[in-house]
DNA sequence: ATCGACAATTTTGCATTCAAAAATGCAAAA
DNA sequence: TTTTGCATTTTTGAATGCAAAATTGTCGAT
């Protein structure tokens, strides 16, 4: 096995919330599921460790990191100016075909919306953001988006929503394709700010972070 | 040593230039000047592979990471949105007293200028760009940050100036230091946008790119 | 003399091993 | 009964050893 792989693997188990934040990472049980010995395990959980996934604490292992209040806000205003950026990169640099495609993918999510199915919707809804960000064509920005979004994908993709919040989250949708078929780059990023932002609302108000007490280092020195 | 202590001394090593972009990084000699066994090393080597200062090729070693003019761009436009941003915050959260010690930085700056200090202008330059991070009072933003900066970091402070440029450049610290003091978020954004765009020209057209290959994985999965 | 194949050497990646640190359990004392 | 101190056990962090892969060097054929 790879050792991107390994990292892969690992960031699945915590990203599924197998391991549950805070909870300790049991190296000896993980090497034999992986069949593999610790030492690649132990380099994966490193590179884990950077990117935030995982706390270190030194001599007492390893834990899957929790999250406070405020990196959860800190992490979503982050999110925020990444896919504004975004926006006003796909904005100058987007084909037709890469619209074409995102406003048949906006049609499903609306129609799965209309169905009340709120899985597929958030399958889809993800799914137009993640294109706005590969149409920006900036794999730098698009390593950090992924890096940030994993820390907040269970909340941002597991919190309920009340039909009005819904209905407003659609219909900024709407804005955000409508903004870029005109190619109109800041007004873009102005709606992908409010609609994070209101998603920030929502998350931060359903109690969604994983702990009172204190931790998280910055992702990187 | 401990584990941060090791990829804290590499990456200083690779920002350095002592091993240069594309040099394949000599293990067994790494090993014995940190005083470490190839584990450890090999433990930090795959963190700053993660944060792209490092370049791993299977069962072909690890190689420091080179940067091609589209690297250069992508990393350039992603530091743009990050700086905008934390100039955002900055605006929102800063406190007079930080205002205070950025207006000195910046009468120092200034001061190096009109003495035609090249590095200690450079140095105050980049303390003052800090501060406004550290007023942001994001360290998630932060993190990232020092992440993106340290692989520019090179290019952004060792590129030769033109004396029109450095004054543009004194016009524009001018006008950031005015936008901070009137706390006014959105005039900030877009000088920082503006002076980071220059500064991406002057590296640019000074071809600092380090290679006309390929290479250089997104940061982060 | 040059090119290609094969062997020797080096280097990588991982498993194992070892020492040190922390956690745990137990017993004795308050 | 609770608490404190100590010994045992477990777990962590790092060094070493080993097999596989790649690189290098050499020799022979053209």
């Amino acid at each position: 096995m790879l050792h991107e792989e390994v990292v892969g693997r690992i960031r699945a188990i915590l990203l599924d919330g197998e391991i549950p934040p805070g909870a300790r990472i049991p190296e000896r049980e993980l090497c034999e599921r992986l069949q593999i010995s610790r030492t690649p395990l132990r380099e994966a959980l490193k590179v884990l460790a950077a990117e935030g996934l995982v706390q270190l604490l030194p001599h007492r292992g390893s834990r899957a990191a929790k999250l406070t209040d405020k990196d959860m806000r800190d992490l979503f205003e982050v999110c925020q100016g990444l896919e504004a950026l975004a926006g006003e990169l796909a904005c100058e640099r987007i084909t037709d075909a890469e619209i074409d495609a995102i406003s048949a993918a906006h049609g499903d999510m609306v129609r799965h919306y209309r169905d009340g199915d709120l899985i597929q919707y958030y399958r889809g809804n993800r799914a137009i953001h993640e294109a706005i960000i590969t149409a920006a064509g900036n794999p730098v920005l698009a390593g950090l988006y992924s890096s940030v979004t994993a820390r907040i994908r269970r909340a941002r993709y597991v919190t309920p929503m009340t039909p009005e919040r819904w209905a407003v989250a659609v219909k900024e949708h709407d804005a955000i394709l409508n903004a870029l078929q005109r190619r109109d780059g800041v007004g873009l990023a102005h709606i992908l700010r409010a609609h994070l932002r209101h998603k920030r609302e929502e998350v931060l108000q359903a109690g969604f972070a994983e702990t009172e007490g204190s931790e998280l280092a910055p992702s990187v020195a």
